[in-house]
DNA sequence: GTGAAAGCGCTAACAC
DNA sequence: GTGTTAGCGCTTTCAC
């Protein structure tokens, strides 16, 4: 077949409307906006005769179009915006949502925020041009007046993975701090006296969380906390490498890791393999990682249920979409912890 | 601040319009619309009234209605449908699109068709009743019926991964063959002459790229190829798993794998710990994966260029979209090996 | 430099 | 059952 690689229509073969269906069908727009849709108030016969047309023609609704003018106004499409796409974590989100959205007929317009406000904000902006009938957002640290502005416009809004500085709106996180608090009350139980803590950018609320969950384990199991050992800031692997090995140059080094975050279990793993500690120091990441199952020991991780978390925000802004009007929710989705060695290795003593 | 949790505004409040804009500034539409959209014409003074009145209203513009009648027709939003966006590969490349998309203004309805004809026609008719500009699909295997219907349409269309089995239309892939020769020929040069390939589906190109690619390695380094060590049609790394150990049953088992997919890689690799060969046997992957240098030891892959394919990839559906007519590209993004240690194995002799 | 009228493709509200 | 009219929010065309 011989085509153009632009894509592009002759100008004489217009997309083809309502309007060319009615004409060659021999009857007038309305019906043929009532067979395209399914409504009822379709004669058998009327209705064969503006499918064949419809076909005949290579005719394809305009949706578009069609929610300009409906009285509903949906695009049937939502907003998602993450950090980052290409990151697991906001990957495996993205395919719930998806998945729950396209059950319901709506389409996801997908963005990355990069943990950036300006951006966000642009982003937001062209989700609103857009019309999307609401979004699913992991807010950018710091203030979130671009989201908030957004939802007092009205437009339905659910926060995942941390929750809005502003009210009436829903959000769904995981337990954060009870989970941490568990992983560190379990290295503790195991004898560790010397647990360090791995974090984060402290402005995330995640890593503000977790770190609290570490202070509460410690508490609880009356272990005493030692300054030295916590080191918080460290956005990505290698500052994690850097911090951990900083660790192992203390007079009293740590028997025991509580890395809070995927890239810091990463990056504090190297340096426990490069240093061959890796059978001696024990560690317990929170989120899980693909392949943590394969290192040796295997790495104990506190897994968050991730399409539970993306399946609950779904449900939610579609259901506010669809007008539930009940009070704002702040689901929790309980994360687990999955013991797989690291996390059961023994202090020397 | 008091807020419906619904989102949804009072009726009396209805969305501000260009019209309200227009009324409040003491100007016309047109004028509104030539503001907002800093096009030429535009009094200062006027300008300042439009903007003032449009800041006090809340006026949002409506890309939507704006698209409609416009005579470019434009949506500003492409539609990207891979397998599995919640698949590293998949959303790396995601994100490379989505970036290049971004910079020229441009938004990304995203979905999964899980490599399933009938989701991706669904899909591709969704985003073609939101009259997306173009799309950029990983095709699902088997016939793609659907895909050619929608670019015989006019649809600017660019296939990433596999190419189309129609003509006149873009497409983006790694060197498959190529790299995949270069692999096994790197084991055989190490005296490896017992070689077994482990495949995806056959009924996916890349994989008998990849396959073709083995065979010819082998030749071209005057090994016979031994039919009872490929296995093919491993989807996922469970089957990948009973496969290799199959493998290891056999009287004369291979001293090296080469594994054509990423998930084939790690269901070997499980395998190869299990029964304490992963020191002695070599393995080369086709697709990089998280963590691969992390394991003992680091897994050799052959890494695809995935942001280098995205990029392209968007580059030429938006290019297409901007009416570019030369003739239709099959571009080859060259993917490169990453010695990490278990590629390096030499065979007991 | 600015505006009035028409209409993009579709559906709401009614009439027949 | 089916058609007519009006108009969603915006931009085009052309007049001033």
């Amino acid at each position: 077949m011989d085509m153009e690689p632009t894509g592009r229509r002759e100008p004489t073969m217009r997309e083809p409307t309502m309007r060319d269906v009615a004409a060659l069908a021999n009857v007038s727009t309305k019906t043929v906006s009532r067979v395209i849709n399914g409504l009822p108030g379709a004669g058998t016969e009327v209705t064969d005769r503006v499918r064949a047309a419809a076909r005949t023609l290579g005719y394809r609704p305009n949706l578009t179009a069609s929610s300009l003018r409906r009285s509903d106004r949906r695009s049937a499409t939502i907003g998602v915006l993450f950090e980052d796409l290409s990151n697991p974590f906001d990957a495996a989100l993205l395919r719930a949502v998806e998945d729950r959205a396209r059950h319901s007929g709506v389409l996801v317009l997908a963005g990355s925020n990069e943990d950036d406000h300006t951006l966000q904000r642009e982003l937001l902006l062209s989700l609103s041009a857009r019309r999307v009938d609401g979004v699913v957002v992991m807010a950018a640290g710091g203030h979130q007046d671009a989201l908030q502005h957004e939802r007092e416009r009205g437009t339905p809004m659910v926060l995942v993975d941390r929750p809005p500085t502003f009210g009436g709106t829903d959000c769904v996180t995981t337990t954060n701090r009870e989970s941490s608090r568990d992983a560190v009350a379990r290295l503790a139980a195991l004898g560790h006296r010397d647990i360090a803590f791995l974090g984060d950018r402290r402005t995330l609320w995640t890593s503000q969380e977790r770190y609290t969950g570490y202070v509460e384990g410690l508490a609880q199991a009356g272990v005493a906390l030692r300054g030295e050992l916590v080191r918080t800031d460290l956005h990505g692997a290698d500052l994690a490498e850097t911090a951990t090995a900083e660790l192992f140059c203390l007079e009293r080094p740590p028997t025991a890791l509580f890395t809070a975050q995927n890239l810091v279990t990463v990056g504090a793993m190297r340096v426990l393999r490069a240093r061959d500690l890796h059978r001696r120091v024990a560690v317990i990441g929170f989120d899980d990682f693909p392949l943590a199952d394969m290192l040796d020991p295997g790495i104990t991780v506190v897994r968050q249920d991730v399409p539970g978390i993306g399946r609950k925000a779904a449900d939610l802004v579609l259901a506010r979409i669809d007008g539930d009007t009940s009070p704002p929710v702040h689901a929790v989705v309980p994360a687990a912890l999955v013991p797989r060695g690291s996390g059961e290795i023994v202090p020397l003593s």
